[in-house]
Order: C-alpha cells, then structure tokens, then sequence
DNA sequence: GAATCTATAGACCGGTCGGTCTAGTGTCAA
DNA sequence: TTGACACTAGACCGACCGGTCTATAGATTC
C-alpha cells in the first residue's frame, strides 16, 4: 500500500474532481489547472492515467456517474417499492442533494449533453447510452407494474426530461420550487396512469 | 443604456451570431473571433455595441430569445386554441426545429442554465427570469381553462421541466423518438386534467 | 543490486482566449 | 470646410488553455 489511507487513488480523485466540474460548471468550464488542483495531482499524472487528456477523463467521469446512477436505479426498483412511490423518492433525494450543493451542482449529464457537438462523437455516445439506460430500467419497472410497453416508454422518457428540466430550473432559480412542482405534476400522472391500468385489469 | 427604436445591422448579426452559437455550444464553447466570423464583424464593433463584452453580448442574446419566446406564446395562446391543442402545437415546432438545425440546435437558455454559476448573477437572474415569464404565461393560460391556481401552476412547471429535458434526450440521442414520446404522456396528463375539471364543473 | 516499470512531479510550449488600443471612415450639423 | 460623433477595422497584449517533455522516486523482478 504505497499511498496513505485517507486519501482515494490518483486517478480516482481525478475522476471525482471531473464529476464535480461537469456538475458545476460543465466541459467547457472547467480549466485543467483547476481540475488538479482540487484532484492534489500535478500535470503529469493525468496524462499518465488517461492518454487521451480532459476527454478521456471527462468521458471516465461520465461512464463512472451514469453507473452509480444506473445501479442506484436499480437498488430502487428492486427494493419492489411501488413505482410512485420509488420516484417520490428519487426526486426527494434530487432535492436533497440539490440543497447540499447550494443550488450549484447539478446533473454531471446534463450540461455535458448540451455543450457537445456532433464531433463530440464519443462524449455523446456515452450520454446517449447513458440516457437510454436510464430510461430503460424506468421502463422495464412500469411494465412490471401492468404498464404496456409503449405507454410504459413514453412515460420513462418524460420522467427523465421532467427530471431534467426541473434540475435546470431550480438551479438557475436557486429554489426547490421548480423541482417539487414538476415533480407533484409528474407523480399525479403516473399515478392515475397505474389507477387506469388497475381499473382495466 | 436606452437605444432608440432602429438598431443597427451590425448588433443584431452580433446577437444571432451569439444565439446561435449558445443553442449549439453554450457560453464557454464558443470564443470570440469564431463568433466575429460568423457575424462578420472586426473586433472593435463589439466592444462599441457592447462594452462588456462577451457576457454583455450573451445577455443581450438571452433577452433577446427570451422576448422571441414569450411573445410566440402570447401569439399562441391569443389564438384561442385550447392548451392541449396549443402545446401540441408548440411541441411539433419543436421537433421542426430540431430537424432543421440537425438536432445541434437546442434551447438558447439551456445550456447557458447548466453552465452558469453562482458568480454569474446577472446572466443567471436573466435566465431566471425567462423562464419564470413563460411558466407564468403558460399557468395563466391553464387557469384561464379551468385549472386551480396551484396544480396550474406545478402544471406549467412540469410543460417547462418536460420540453428542456425532452430537448436534451432528443440532441444526444441524434433523435426525435425523447421528444415525441415526452410529447404523448405529457399531452396526455394535461388532457386528463382538463376532463377532470370539466367533470367538476 | 541492476534493470525495469509504474507513478509522480512540474517546467515548459505554442496556440488561443477575451480584451484593449489606436487609426481610420462615413455622416451630419454648424 | 470643419469638427464632432458613431461606427468600423484590426493589430496587439498578457493570461491562460490543453498538452508534451524530461526527471525522478518507489516498487518489483531477475
């Protein structure tokens, strides 16, 4: 064990310090300086972990949120709570975490996505996967709950926009309002979905 | 800094060349001279039309968006068709657009959002306030059908949340599939929140 | 213990960034 | 005709960008 206990892995903390630029301020934003400064590594070692410089790390640090995220997903859905009831609880922890980062750190997705351009091509395939991922596990719990396909992947696909947008919203707003709002107006919805299925069955 | 009525031809190739540009890379994506290129205009012309430069030009453009949005709603909501009919409306706009720019173009707000941080105030406190305008127009125009003030509200929170995240899918995806599939079960909420009203009444 | 390899360290580089500055040019009023 | 003024034009600047390079430390292998 040549480094010290409390301290992650180079190349993690590079990563992590990635994840937190692409929430706060987003490719574009970040200088590398700045990166390794708040990673404690010099120059060189990013160069050593990740040859393709700040692409290769950003595309790393994406890769790195979509799977936490991904399996978190996961963890939810499989704890078998109700549908309404798993999403209330991802948008409550949305706030949460909005509030923890004072209105500052948003989705390490989000801004990635816009800022890209078309020969951005790696950084947006890992996005657009990222994305359908997330939406297809959305989709597959909804099925699950009686839901038909079709319907069942409309809805995942607004709730990942709602998601989304009222992350956007309530940053720039610096309030809460935005996401409780949309996410009120979202649960309603599924809720009288999953009502019609049952009322059918 | 009050300007009479006839702006001149050089500042308004200013503000597209920086709208454009912000629907496709955001604020830190695009520099100065690319930008000048694009508006075909030497340097000193910007720093005449706008002192403050590169932020000073971003605003300009985001107010200038923003009144372009609200008042296409205003024209939208005048005409008188009902709010399902009208977002309907409104969505397929978008899914034009987005063909037509090759799904590089998104929301000029978006990104600038995501991009943004504490220290921007004032491009923040414009973004801020654009969305607020058209949330507020949006849950005027739900009221004005029957829809209590405070689900009118959350409502025009979520249309808002829905259309950027829906926007976002969309671009990374090369697709129009997020959109149109937001489009459906959001239509489909606000559908069944206006039966239910009207079953009220 | 020499050789090798991984990882750390930061000086250094050319290019580009946003921004400033000075020099014109065209128009109009006096 | 001249002076004032709005606008155009682009050379120029220091700072910072992402990226490369060489040096070296520590562990591992023979």
């Amino acid at each position: 064990m040549t480094r010290s206990a409390e301290l992650p892995a180079t190349r993690d903390r590079l990563i992590a310090a990635m994840s937190d630029a692409l929430q706060r301020r987003g490719y574009h934003g970040v200088g590398l300086s700045e990166l390794l400064v708040e990673a404690q590594a010099p120059k060189g070692v990013l160069y050593h972990h990740f040859p393709g410089g700040k692409t290769e790390l950003a595309i790393a640090a994406i890769q790195s949120a979509v799977s936490r995220l991904t399996s978190a997903l996961d963890r939810l859905i499989a704890s078998g709570a109700d549908p309404v009831a798993a999403l209330s609880a991802w948008m409550a922890g949305a706030e949460k975490q909005l509030e923890k980062g004072r209105f500052e750190k948003g989705c390490p997705l989000a801004t990635v996505a816009l800022e890209s351009t078309a020969e951005d091509e790696t950084i947006r395939g890992e996005i657009a996967a990222g994305f359908a991922a997330i939406r297809d596990r959305l989709s597959s719990a909804l099925v699950a709950s009686g839901v038909v396909p079709a319907k069942a992947r409309a809805l995942s696909t607004l709730i990942v926009s709602a998601y989304e947008g009222a992350l956007m919203q309530a940053r720039v707003a610096g309030s809460l309002a935005p996401m409780t709002e949309t996410a009120s107006a979202l649960l309603q919805l599924i809720q009288s979905e999953l009502d019609a299925v049952k009322g059918i069955r």
